[in-house]
DNA sequence: CGCCTATTTGATAGCCGTCAACCGGAGTGG
DNA sequence: CCACTCCGGTTGACGGCTATCAAATAGGCG
């Protein structure tokens, strides 16, 4: 089960650019030390210095950000295969909390090690830049959705989003997706209250629109959760597939 | 007038990263032919194939994305320097939409130059990359204002937002700002309505919070409404001085 | 078994959306 | 010069989606 090398984020850059045995033999050999991460445990703070690196291996986590009054908003959720703080690489100090959700295996890689390989290979320097374009695409298809959807639409595209990009990893096939998320943390995904997403998730499923077990959510009527959210997988540019 | 060069770009990209000349000459040395744009004239549509990178010399731009049911946001806002697609470097169909706000002057660049430019100096890489970053940290800040703060406090952020962005660029004092966007287009980039906008700015001027006067806004408590607002300008990552 | 957290449910309130009308300034054409 | 038009701003009434508060239930774990 335990993935102990850095081939998930080979998988992922490679998602987007094409990568040579090279490239891909490259990233693999680049130095990093492993760590778990307890749930809700931070790998980065906000106000950190910028550190190492960290990649997720396995497990999920978010990124989030806290009002003056307390209120939080998760900002993005984030796949084995993902670097969690590639901003580190160009910013000094970290604008938000990165943490677990559930258990995570995190590779940490020098700050230096990975500069150099962007560095010297231009390909891989392209496919971390697409990689950081995707990710603020993202951000701005989040924004469309919690500012301008209602609640089952954004709950039922969050949905929509995941499965996508879990399939896209090979991590979970679209017809189930196992999110170790609590309703409030959807909540904090979504700009809404715990309390309005349960009832949401509950309506959704009596309308025969997701099917649910524990935390993990499954689609009898993809088409239809789909059409719902008003989803469509453009915004992540899956299919790209082009060198630098 | 009429800026003439690429001048509010370096400036730009110097404001994260130290520039020496070398590299400003490079910069303003970038082949370029001048655009005007009309107000809401598209720079870029969503679904377009990457074309040249367009940097905004004079005049505003925002960038938007609709729901299926055709809902807008406005995701950001663009002042001089800013690069308005910057992601077609990287990513090959856009996946939003970018307007001209008011009359605008866009400076065209090949992007072929620009990658070569890119390519060639590590210095200036380093500045492209982080000022994505930035971009992307503002994504994050507006995902949290949207989803987590009220119509007072997302108003007052915009506000205190966009006037450090064009104080920093020193195109207005912190003390005016004048900003040529209807009321619909703030509440597309708030998630708000039109009618509540103009209530909750009149509310806002009532407190004494702000000042108007057709679409010019002053701030004869900047430290209220920064209160209000929430603002604190660390996500604008303003005084990064770092070579690469 | 007991504790703790997460989920579920109900009642109530409020922020904001919707609809509609009116106003006001800028530009246009007669 | 003035009427006309248009767009954006302003205002009011009303309704609904979602928040808030509170409590009960269920599930996981030592």
């Amino acid at each position: 089960m335990a993935e102990l090398s850095l081939a998930p984020l080979v998988r992922k850059l490679g998602n987007h650019v094409h990568l040579d045995e090279c490239d891909q033999a490259a990233i693999l050999q680049l130095p990093f030390t492993l760590r778990s991460a307890a749930p809700l445990s931070y790998l980065v703070r906000e106000g950190d210095a910028a550190g190492a690196c960290a990649v997720l291996l396995s497990g999920y986590a978010f990124r989030s950000k806290t009002t003056e009054t307390g209120a939080r908003q998760i900002v993005s959720i984030h796949i084995p295969g993902e670097a969690l703080d590639l901003q580190h690489l160009f910013l000094d100090c970290a604008d938000h909390n990165v943490q677990a959700l559930a258990e995570a295996r995190v590779a940490l890689i020098p700050r230096a090690a990975l500069r150099e390989l962007v560095m010297a290979n231009p390909n891989i320097a392209h496919a971390v830049a697409v990689s950081n374009q995707v990710e603020s695409s993202i951000f701005r298809e989040w924004l469309l959705n919690v500012g301008r959807r209602d609640a089952r639409q954004r709950l039922a595209h969050l949905m929509c989003e995941l499965a996508t990009r879990l399939e896209q990893q090979e991590i979970a096939s679209s017809s189930t997706l196992v999110l170790p998320m609590t309703q409030e943390q959807l909540a904090d995904a979504t700009g809404l209250t715990s309390v309005h997403v349960n009832r949401t998730l509950m309506s959704l499923e009596k309308d025969g629109l997701i099917s649910r077990s524990k935390r993990a959510v499954s689609f009898p009527d993809w088409e239809g959760l789909r059409s719902i959210a008003g989803f469509s997988d453009l915004y992540l540019h899956l299919g790209q597939q082009k060198a630098a």
